[in-house]
DNA sequence: GTGAAAGCGCTAACAT
DNA sequence: ATGTTAGCGCTTTCAC
């Protein structure tokens, strides 16, 4: 029997269309396509042939003809600052496996906090015709990237950001000051009077200003002073150099903090090292609370006192409410802002203030 | 003047295409894709013409199309098995930065270390046609992944999986049993004579295993005994409980490790807390030293000990190789094996073993 | 149940 | 320098 229908390289997937296993199976390109799109629409045997000859010559759908025509392309876009910080890398694991699921694909971008490369990311992202957005921005109050999409009518849900209440954007994150505020309530609980706040690039981050605010409630809903954030340089505290004299510079008063609020985790896990290089003892000389709840913050020793969102959640819900918000195309429904449970662990680096009334250092 | 040339919505971008373009600058659909791709060969009145209806009809370009057209995206498959190590979060930084360079976009899925996992997302990555991929596996010593790319011919370079010296793979990554041996020679040369190895999912990583092979070099070429590896459940040590109580009944025997070696920074830093649990202090009485040197490693007090990679620098060479690939297609150009610099950092968790020949549990 | 044909947005011959 | 046209791989009316 002579070789059947041999139509160009059979091992190489590359270059094999849905035209080629129309022709190995004897049926028309329609309804090739059918099989695999609306199988129910095909003869039981016909789609057999089709399958096997798909099989034969290992054909690969190119997803790009299919979107082309289908006008959206299931492809959901991501921004996010940076994956060095665990926070957004937890929350990626929630957004790939709620996109899988559903079946979109994903195309990831980092901003690095810088409201330049958000737009020049973002630009990218829609030219690839990405079906909507999950983004996470420095500052949702003043947001170039933001406003365009909101201009252009482009499906979008922040995650992280806490969209203004009145407003008309969607977002998914914890309630940042009222959490911030609980941490601080159970500094307080704790003993500690003389409250610090570390806060990383702090106008630049809306999050950052919330948690603030969750920390002025807290100070003054008790009668206490809030003192100024201590801002550093970047978000992940990498120059220890410079924390760490701002560190010591603190610490050498006389009316030192006996805690610290760190508005992130990776901040606290810093401060602890910078604190211990100062000769102090966490917990017992000096207490620290982070914020973020990353794993690692179970890891060290002691484990750390945080402040905890559930990150793959705030993935997941985001990806969920976009594409709520996808299919539901045209309804225009107003903004969705939801507001996920934090929870707090109060343990490790927390511990009431030491006794002595004079200056530890 | 009555309004010229109005083509649908103007505010909504999404739908303007070239051809719009093309009609309100009085051009030909052809004219005005070559102001976009090949502005050289118009004249420049004609352009300025183009650009601005561009403009003024808020047009984006459909990658789709051109992509279609092109028969190659200029998107990249990445594979990563996870970025909650941070290990891969700072190679993504590298990726992501030498591809946009480049004019790539990139496509991310993670594995978490399942085959079947990598099976699947692979084959998803090339629906979409990427041009080529980066990648991971848990274990390129036998990877059905890898077979069926070397089988369909598609372009890739792995990351860290360190390739066969004789084989046809390309990779980037530090000399894995090398660098570990240096390191375990570094823990030798400050006078530890009993040095126990703790690795994650032991079979499950070709890395794992390299490197537990550079220290059994190590341990032999000084006449000592290597012991067997202490093989943990994750390679996060996620679930300190069971880890603890390994360690736990290790450092409780008369002949007690007197330093770790951690084939991963996550491991040492798991380990170290685990060992403070115990009552042991880091470096005085155990030394840790771990491997991959990860940004947080620096962060902690003490500072962690490790085998340094060039994590991003990984990631961009990875990408930069396999864009060689991709240009000088057809030249079956023979493997690749690229090892990048590592370097040792021998401070903050490593000291000399203390005196005492006593258990110190 | 199946086939023929149009068209998604774009680029690149090929003409002029 | 610019226009005409074909076609990338796929889905989907519209006929039959």
């Amino acid at each position: 029997m002579p070789d059947p229908a041999s139509p160009r390289a059979a091992a190489d997937s590359h270059g094999v269309t849905l035209a080629d296993v129309a022709e190995a199976a004897r049926v028309s390109l329609a309804t090739a396509s059918r099989v695999f799109s609306h199988p129910q629409l095909v003869r039981e045997s016909t789609a057999r042939r089709v399958h096997e000859a798909a099989e034969r010559l290992s054909f690969r759908p190119n997803l790009l003809g299919a979107k082309l025509r289908a006008q959206q392309t299931r492809i959901l876009g991501v921004m996010l600052p940076t994956l060095e910080n665990a926070v957004f890398a937890e929350c990626w694991r929630g957004i790939e496996q709620a996109a899988m699921a559903e079946g979109y694909s994903l195309m990831l971008v980092t901003s690095g906090y810088e409201a330049a490369r958000e737009r020049e990311r973002v630009e990218y992202l829609l030219r690839h015709r990405v079906d909507g957005l999950v983004l996470t921005v420095a500052d949702a109050t003043r947001s170039a990237v933001l406003d365009q999409l909101d201009a252009e009518g482009v499906p979008y849900v922040l995650a992280y950001n806490q969209a203004a209440e009145h407003g008309s954007r969607h977002s998914v994150s914890v309630d940042n000051r009222t959490s911030a505020c609980e941490g601080v309530q159970a500094l307080i609980a704790a003993g500690h009077r003389r409250i610090a706040v570390v806060s990383g690039a702090f106008m630049a981050s809306d999050r950052a200003r919330q948690r603030y605010a969750g920390y002025e409630d807290a100070m003054r809903a008790r009668g206490l002073q809030p003192a100024p954030p201590v801002n550093l340089p970047s978000h992940i505290a990498s120059n220890a150099i410079h924390t760490g004299a701002r560190i010591g510079e603190l610490m050498g008063a006389p009316d030192a903090p006996t805690a610290f609020f760190c508005t992130n985790d990776l901040l606290a896990i810093g401060l602890i090292s910078d604190l211990k290089r100062l000769g102090l003892r966490v917990p017992r000389d000096v207490s620290v609370l982070g914020y973020d709840g990353i794993a690692l913050g179970t890891l060290v020793e002691p484990p750390l006192a945080t402040v905890v969102q559930p990150n793959a959640d705030i993935g997941t819900h985001a990806v969920r409410q976009l594409l709520t918000r996808l299919h539901a195309a045209g309804e225009r429904a107003h903004a969705t802002i939801t507001l996920l449970p934090h929870a707090l662990r109060v343990t490790g680096t927390v511990a009431p203030p030491p006794k002595t009334a004079t200056p530890l250092l």
